[in-house]
DNA sequence: CTGTTAGCGCTTTCAC
DNA sequence: GTGAAAGCGCTAACAG
């Protein structure tokens, strides 16, 4: 492996320059650069990065740790991320915890260890104070998450509001009767989600029965489940809810299955947008999450971060929007002139 | 930051001495490992794996280079990589393409400075020379895709044959006249599976008609175009083969906007068996692939390769497996007794 | 079993 | 503008 003194040597000039010329940095004449340059391209020398991040002790790569690549939204934001890392010269490395805790926090361990200049946390398992004490020091960011009164920087959407708003919606166009099909009760963000559907209903005077909140875990064969729960009930819902797009699916397909008819028999609203929604029939209306927007300006905060810039805002909070396909619909009740 | 200098003071003993019990190699003395394993815990050292790999030049980590990681297919197969990386203690960094060749030719650049140990190269746009030429000396192996007569490892499925069997299916399923929408031609993987298409009519005496194959570019949307610009001939098919689900659910969404059914108008066969395909109406008939298989085998190999083993093997054929779901049925000419 | 020592390849003062 | 030299933190011979 040819190295730098070879460059040096070969170009009649000392290792610094060679550097100099490199990185760009400090003065060179224009013919000493020649000659380096040249050498350069003879001896057909790669920098070494291994040695130079360690001399500068920055590895110029960021962490990703998210719950599951498999999952379209977060592939999405990992492509965001991934977008600008590489504009900016960074690389990004992938954790997938796999859902898993303990795996979330070894990856942490990767920044202390010099592995990785900083870390995007994408949909934390480990608690808000657990949060505060890994991140003491080291630069994170959370995204797609918000955390209340929380100190370390947070990109996510209003979920809260956005759930508030999907479910208003289906108020809106007659529903009385809403079934919520959540995601992890322990999740954060899907906490939020099952507050926003809950103040609705509240809000417009509606009784939120326990029972019609049915716990999946975001997969469409979960949603298919919690919805076959909420169809053996004996008073049905005259809409369904659900945490995510995926699990939408899944409630689409345990109706049909059962011969119901969608939005005739029961509107459907899912949660997040991926590409899915628009491929089933009928599609989706869901809430929009901004996925790949989240990803690319959470790397730029961490980045900024990394390069000692001051961040203006350190908990931003990204728009969403109501998308309403052919899912939702008023109930047949409704149409009927009402019972 | 505390360093390995700080602990060996503190514990009376040399760097090297910790450094052999953090690396559990060489000898060493209950009592003295206990000293330091005290002293580490005391200062909260953590090791700079920066200098480490540096001193050991191996980075420890690979390089899975996709063309797009939103693409279900490339996630599962991401995911499979970084599954069995993280049990052998390496670490996977990802460079999505975008289906660039010139970031493609960019990322590899990569290994030779070391910041990654090897290559995963899934769906390569460069030729097979180039790979051959990058490839000299650097551990790469390429993933879902086979090369004719290369010398670099290699893990996929059969391309040709799996196409090959699923066009007979339809031909055995009664149909004739069989349109074939296709990926970007450029691709390797893609012509595999044009050619297997081929093979079959052929093979059965049927005359393949160009215009019936059409280029798409895997996504949903072109797959809706190909399946309209199908579907505006005057002689229609009566089945239609995909080159990836997505393609296969976008024939099927322009198949249904016209008001054709399926599969009683015509049949829809999608590639890949992405989740997708059993969540549209009908499900997805389609080739699957071992997707998870291919990432876990493929960077098994690689490590091997980095670590200096020996492989059996260099190219590996996983079987695929034909799936037969709704999407699939007997022409209706034939239910009808024939014309 | 443990310590001494010599770097890995690069960057960065500090002189000149 | 350029060079000399001192390490970054760790590992791996080699002695002892």
């Amino acid at each position: 492996m040819v190295k730098m003194s070879d460059v040096a040597k070969r170009a009649n000039v000392s290792t610094a320059t060679v550097s100099r010329v490199l990185s760009k940095e400090g003065y060179v004449s224009e013919e000493t650069r020649n000659k380096v340059l040249e050498a350069i391209d003879i001896l057909g020398y790669t920098p070494n990065r291994l040695a130079s991040n360690f001399r500068k002790s920055s590895s110029h790569t960021v962490l990703a740790i998210i719950p599951d690549i498999t999952n379209p939204f977060f592939s999405e934001v990992v492509k965001g991320l991934e977008k600008v890392a590489a504009e900016r010269g960074y690389h990004v490395l992938l954790g997938d915890t796999g859902n898993s805790l303990h795996v979330e926090r070894d990856l942490m361990e990767l920044v202390r260890e010099q592995v990785a200049d900083g870390v995007i946390l994408a949909t934390a398992r480990v608690t808000n104070e657990e949060i505060e004490k890994l991140g003491r020091g080291l630069p994170i960011v959370v995204a797609c998450e918000y955390f209340d009164g929380i100190s370390i920087p947070t990109v996510s959407i209003d979920n809260v509001v956005a759930a508030r708003e999907a479910t208003q919606y289906l108020i809106d166009c007659g529903h009385r009767r809403i079934a919520f099909i959540s995601g992890r009760f322990n999740i954060v963000l899907n906490r939020d989600r099952i507050r926003g559907y809950r103040q609705a209903l509240e809000y417009n005077g509606l009784h939120v029965h326990e029972g019609l909140i049915q716990e999946g875990d975001w997969t469409m064969e979960s949603g298919m489940n919690a919805m076959s729960r909420i169809l053996a009930m004996d008073q049905l819902p005259t809409a369904v809810f659900a945490a995510s797009d995926e699990m939408a699916v899944g409630a689409l397909k345990s109706l049909k299955a059962k011969g119901l008819r969608v939005p005739d028999d029961m509107s459907v609203m899912g949660f997040d947008d991926i590409s899915l929604s628009e491929m089933v029939e009928p599609e989706l209306s869901t809430v929009q999450q901004p996925k790949r927007e989240l990803g690319e300006l959470a790397i730029r905060m961490l980045l900024n971060i990394i390069e000692g810039k001051k961040l203006e805002r350190t908990q931003v909070i990204l728009s969403h929007r109501l998308v309403i396909r052919g899912s939702t619909a008023p109930p047949r009740s409704a149409h009927e002139g009402g019972r």
